[in-house]
Parts: C-alpha cells; sequence; structure tokens
DNA sequence: AATGGGACCTGCGCGC
DNA sequence: TGCGCGCAGGTCCCAT
C-alpha cells in the first residue's frame, strides 16, 4: 500500500526524470480517477504545461505546473506511476495492469497513472493548500519533536493503532507501517492512546521514524500492487517484522504472529512481546 | 464528540 | 476445472 515511504519514493524517482517536461497530450482511459474539473477542462488544464515542482503532504502527491495551477494525485491503494511507460495498446508495464491516465511529454515519453481499483484521485486545483484534505492533514512525524509526539497522545483515548493511522492525528503512516512501528516498539495495537509511558512514546515515536526512513532508503514495500515509478519493486517487504505473518515465528521471541481486525484492518503483532497488560 | 462500520472498487487466492 | 466468495486497505460518509 502507498504510505509515506512509497509515495516519497515515487516522488524522488519523478523529479529526477520528468521536471520541465512539457505536458503535449492527456489520454482518460477511465475518468472515475478525475475528481475535479470535469475530464475535458481537465486535459486543457495539463496540455503545453509543465510540471516544475513536485511537492508530497502525507500520502498526496502535488505537481506544481507552470501555469500556477496544481495537480494532485492520491494513490489510494493500488495507485501507480510509471514512467517512462512502454505501453501498448493502453497497457501498462506490468502485465495486467492498466492506465487509467496517461501524460504524453514533448520528447513523446509517457507517465502512465494506473488503477485496478480505481481508487486513486486526480485534481487540478489553484490552490492546494485550500484541498479540504490538506486543511485537515496532521503533521508527519518528521514535521514534530518528541515532546509534541508526547503532548498530542496525552489526549486521545483510541486505540493506539487507530491514532497513529489517523490523518488528521499524524500523517503518512498506514496499516503497514503502523504494524511494524508498534512492533518495534513493542507496544498492543489495542493500548489506549493515553495509557502509554513516557519511555513507551518515546520509543514509539523513534520507531515510527525509524521505520518510514528504512522503508524509503529501500524504495517502499511492494506488497500488493505498489512498484517504484520505473517498475521495479520496493525491497523493503524482506525486512517486514509482522505485517502479513500471521501464524509465523517472532523474530524476536519465536512465538506466533497474531492477527486480529481492528478497525476493520488486518493487524498483526505478537502477543508475547507486545502485551496489552502491563505485567 | 468519538467510534465503528460500510461504501467505494477490482483482482487474487482459496475452498468446494 | 471452474466458480463464487472473502479479503486486501486509504479515505469518506453515515449512524449510533
Amino acid at each position: 500500500m502507498p504510505e509515506l515511504p512509497e509515495v516519497e519514493t515515487i516522488k524522488r524517482e519523478l523529479e529526477a526524470v520528468i521536471l520541465d517536461k512539457r505536458i503535449t497530450a492527456v489520454v482518460i482511459n477511465n475518468a472515475k480517477v478525475i475528481r475535479e474539473p470535469k475530464k475535458e477542462k481537465f486535459v486543457a488544464n495539463l496540455k503545453n504545461v509543465a510540471i516544475k515542482k513536485i511537492i508530497r503532504k502525507g500520502k498526496l502527491l502535488i505537481f506544481e505546473l507552470s501555469s500556477g495551477k496544481f495537480l494532485t494525485i492520491h494513490l489510494k491503494m493500488t495507485g501507480q506511476l510509471i514512467y517512462p511507460s512502454h505501453q501498448k495498446r493502453g497497457g501498462g508495464v506490468n502485465p495486467g495492469k492498466i492506465s487509467r491516465v496517461s501524460f504524453r511529454f514533448f520528447d513523446n515519453t509517457l507517465l502512465d497513472f494506473n488503477d485496478s481499483r480505481l481508487f486513486g484521485e486526480l485534481r487540478i486545483v489553484d490552490d492546494w493548500q485550500k484541498l479540504k484534505f490538506i486543511k485537515e492533514l496532521g503533521p508527519e512525524p518528521f514535521d514534530i519533536d518528541a515532546e509534541k509526539f508526547k503532548e498530542m497522545l496525552a489526549s486521545k483515548k483510541t486505540k493506539i493503532k487507530v491514532s497513529i493511522m489517523d490523518q488528521k492525528f499524524i500523517s503518512g503512516i498506514g496499516n503497514l507501517y503502523a504494524n511494524e512501528a508498534l512492533f518495534r516498539a513493542k507496544i498492543h495495537p489495542q493500548r489506549p492512546t493515553n495509557s502509554l509511558s513516557e519511555k513507551e512514546k518515546e520509543l514509539l515515536f523513534k520507531e515510527i521514524k525509524d521505520v518510514l526512513l528504512e522503508a524509503i532508503h529501500y524504495g517502499g514495500s511492494s506488497v500488493d500492487q505498489y512498484v517504484q515509478v520505473s517498475g521495479k519493486p520496493g525491497e523493503y517487504v524482506k525486512y517486514h517484522k509482522v505485517y502479513d505473518r500471521e501464524g509465523e515465528p517472532c523474530f524476536n521471541c519465536g512465538g506466533k504472529v497474531e492477527r486480529i481486525s481492528l478497525g476493520s484492518r488486518g493487524t498483526y503483532f505478537c502477543p508475547a512481546c507486545q502485551r496489552l497488560k502491563r505485567s
């Protein structure tokens, strides 16, 4: 799933290959992913415009255009950005992946937006800072210090995993890295947020940042559909400790990794290392 | 107000 | 074999 490390990886790769290239054509194969403006206007807004700068806020990518407007892309679960695409007749670079929107540049290269489940969202807006999603977005772990993080947790009563996945609370962490960070900090995902000790809060904050940085270093985690812009998988999946490892041995104690459903999301943890009640 | 669950979608893996 | 079902999860929305 594209979370902060995956979106950051995509941002960095795109910066290296598409900045300042003028868009000459846009092909929309499925208009469902175009949220605003309407299809025709969307295309017109991009013609003969170049991408000047790429910004990432949480899991949202923001392209600053030479026209002064912004193209925002949210990949949701199955969105991919592939460049240069070697598509033939609408097929993306990955087998079976269909391009929903293709951007053609002046040099005839293609940037494909693929998204099998059509949850992705593309917008062109005058000011990305006015987007509701942005206005409500919490700080990224890298925007705050441990003191601020501890202060934020103190007033939360929800389960800790739900808290750290709440983009309005803290942004960038999705299901995969929430599971990993909690395991590394040895904190049970169902602990009430405000029940964490000062030490646990500090450790969790550190592990959140560490796991995100490590994942960025390895180009993200290719589970499900995520791939890098080049089409290569993200290698961090090799280093997952608990995610999708139900019934397998805990790397720390050898016990069995458990899976529960929390907020209707798969939640993986080691019940021996991450205790619900203090012993 | 906070919380939980469903909706949005498609593809894949599993069991019969 | 092939089909149908359940599940995957980012975000929004609604009900409680």
